[in-house]
RNA sequence: GCCCGAAUAGCUCAGCUGGUUAGAGCACUUGACUGUUAAUCAGGGGGUCGCUGGUUCGAGUCCAGCUUCGGGCGCCA
């Protein structure tokens, strides 16, 4: 938002936001007092004044080291923004009042190590002009403010000359058809391809991820970095291209932008090297570049996709009267059956507390107590299941299990709904229905993203959710699905027998081959269930329940509760679990206890789902997995 | 944790039962052509064939170990 309003500005805009403590050494060094924060000239500039090109004319910066940040640091620079009229607003934006800049100043000598095809260095030396604030001119400003100056008295010369203000849109706004041809306006995104054409023109395609089609900029060879730098462009370079909106001579878009400048912020530094090429990759390779990805067209959309049924589900939710609680990453609840944790600590791993018989001390711990990252926020949401009657949890979960497939991380997002007064029944009509209202939402919302998936990852993915969406789930009982399976005649790795829990090729079976749909399968045996779920009256199966759907196997499990306290304690010592972990979690038992239920929704296993994919890893965005956590 | 497979240019891959100077496409670069669509055409540069050892007259190719990556299974969401 800012930046829109800067390119709008005429005069420079420093932005103070970000802080680097290397970048504010690096300077602390070559220019006194200049101590902070970034300056970034945004405008339509045809002389490549940017933020780099002050550093320049400052001396202040090791010029090579920062060319393709164009952003520069200084407390001098607030100080001379002040002196020089201008001033802060509330989000840190320093702004120069328009008629202090257009004091100019006198570059430097070029430098023949400043190497940054970026940058023009003006021959000419502009002296200031007399009717500047005398202040100005004899105050020592930093230089930083000198380049300030100079780039704003570039910019007020384009402005007399034209009183056009170019307006900053996305890619998306500016593809949508909802701005008039001949609109003037500014894009601002990363360069994917770039083809030259001999009739003194290049076609750049340039994205900025805000939908899944780049726009195409029309460069016209009377640029005046024409040769310069529009030719030299490469997949992946950091642009703002400006100019007119119109309606596209050529085939395969509707609308393109008809360039009057072309700004290069960031340059490529060896475009030979640069992982994401206009090429298909494998997803393994783009794994090792998990930070670079996301410019590819299949993370971007992914990322999108991932981002609208994350918005879907908060949505479902909020307009079924549920509450998104948060509930605590760090747990010191002992294991609950859920998995491995990680645990938490700040004991020195080298000099660890020891009690008097040898053992590790951790009431010396930071919490008293051992501490682990949250394998589920079940049993905490719980108490608020009991008060606010609908509620649900959306954040990240931690599991330290060696599982190394495609469909499990160390790292991942969990949905947990849980709803008062609700059997099991209620809990699989709110599966079914959360699960067809999200996939209905991103097949309204992203239907570019959708159509590349099934153009180029998996053929089925917009029809298998459609499928999906309408077709009823089949609801089947664990002892009938047991007796499916062995009246199947398939010969299974692992043996059907009552009281076993379904393996991987059973569900698959099941989903696949017997139903061809969405899956419920119900009321297993209580022994492999965890201990909370609620016996039933049978004595040998509990209300659990596991959607399975095909393609991806189980993506929910879920169970009523076992609001009974008897039989929770019963269970719980069964499971040899010592209640006095489990004493807050008893209360809700004492308390007000009612039937409730809950599932838990795989966030990651949703978005592999709907995008086709094969791989947990690359359904979020730093994956984590045994023996890796890079980036 | 168990089983299986793979590793050749910046990327995607070919390279047959061991045989002379290891190839293609993309990317990069030079030129031609062009309102182009991952443009096209012609030329050029680019390789410790994952690492270590072994078999052999000769190893990218066969063998062993190691490393890394992938697939399947278990645990689960």
């Amino acid at each position: 938002m800012e930046h829109e309003r800067g390119v709008q500005a005429l005069a420079p805009v420093v932005d103070f936001s970000a802080l680097d403590k290397r970048q504010r050494l690096a300077i602390d060094e070559n220019a006194d007092a200049i101590e902070i924060e970034h300056a970034v000239v945004l405008g339509d500039v045809p002389g490549q004044i940017d933020g780099v090109g002050i550093s320049r004319a400052a001396g202040a910066l090791d010029a090579e080291a920062h060319a393709d940040r164009r952003r520069i640091v200084g407390k001098k620079a607030l100080h001379a923004l002040k002196r020089g009229g201008g001033e802060l607003d509330r989000h840190g934006h320093g702004r120069l009042a328009e008629g202090t800049a257009r004091q100019s100043l006198a570059p430097r000598v070029p430098d023949r190590s400043w190497r940054s095809p970026a940058i023009q260095v003006p021959s000419r030396i502009q002296m200031p002009p007399p009717d500047a604030p005398t202040r100005l001119r004899n105050t020592p400003l930093s230089a930083m403010m000198r380049g300030f100056q100079r780039s704003a008295w570039r910019i007020n010369s384009l402005e007399s000359r034209s009183k056009q203000r170019m307006s900053v849109v996305s890619v998306k706004q500016a593809l949508s058809g909802a701005l008039p041809a001949g609109s003037r306006i500014s894009v601002r995104g990363w360069v994917r391809t770039r083809r030259d054409s001999k009739a003194g023109l290049s076609f750049i395609n340039l994205s900025d991820g805000s939908c899944f089609d780049p726009i195409q900029v029309v460069a016209p060879d009377s640029l005046a970095n024409y040769a310069d730098e529009v030719q030299r462009l490469s997949a992946g370079c950091a642009v703002i291209a400006s100019g007119e909106l119109v309606a596209s001579q050529g085939k395969g878009q509707g609308f393109e932008l008809q360039a009057s400048s072309v700004e290069v912020l960031g340059w490529v530094e060896d475009p030979e090297t640069y992982p994401i090429q206009p090429k298909a990759h494998s997803l393994e390779f783009l794994r090792e570049v998990a930070h670079l990805r996301p410019r590819t067209n299949l993370f971007g959309a992914v990322s999108r996709v991932r981002h609208t049924l994350a918005m879907a589900i908060h949505r479902y939710f909020d307009q079924n009267g549920y509450c998104w609680i948060n509930t605590p990453i760090i747990t010191t609840s002992d294991a609950e059956g859920a998995g491995q944790m990680f645990r938490v600590s700040t004991l020195d791993l080298m000099n660890l507390p020891r009690t008097d018989k040898g053992a590790i001390d951790t009431r010396k711990d930071f919490f008293g107590k051992d501490a682990f990252l949250t394998v589920s926020g079940q049993l905490n949401v719980e108490g608020y299941c009991l008060a606010l009657s609908k509620v649900y949890t959306f954040g990240p979960t931690f599991r330290a299990e060696n599982s190394n497939t495609a469909r499990h991380l160390a790292e991942f997002w969990m949905i947990e709904p849980e709803i008062a007064f609700a059997d099991l029944a209620e809990n699989a009509r709110v599966a079914e229905d959360l699960l067809k209202f999200v996939f209905r939402t991103v097949l309204d919302e992203r239907p570019d993203d959708m159509a590349f998936f099934a153009d180029r990852v998996e053929k089925s993915a917009i029809s298998r959710l459609e499928a999906f969406i309408n077709a009823p789930f089949e609801r089947i009982d664990y002892t009938d699905a047991v007796a499916i399976l062995k009246k199947s005649g398939k010969k299974f790795e692992f043996p059907v027998e009552w009281g076993i829990d379904l393996q991987t090729e059973h569900e698959r079976y099941l989903v696949e081959e017997h139903v061809g749909r969405p899956v419920v399968v119900t009321n297993y045996p209580e022994k492999i269930k965890a201990f909370y779920m609620r016996l039933n009256d049978d004595g040998r199966t509990v209300a659990a329940m596991d959607v399975l759907a095909p393609g991806i196997g189980e993506i929910i499990g879920g169970a009523q509760r076992e609001e009974r306290l008897d039989v929770l304690d019963a269970r719980m010592q069964q499971f040899g679990l010592d209640p006095a972990h489990y004493q807050w979690y008893r209360d809700f038992r004492r308390y007000g206890s009612v039937p409730h239920a809950g599932f838990g929704l795989g966030f990651e296993r949703l978005v592999v789902y709907v995008c086709g994919l094969a791989n947990i890893r690359d359904a979020i965005p730093y994956p984590r997995v045994p023996g890796h956590a890079e980036f």
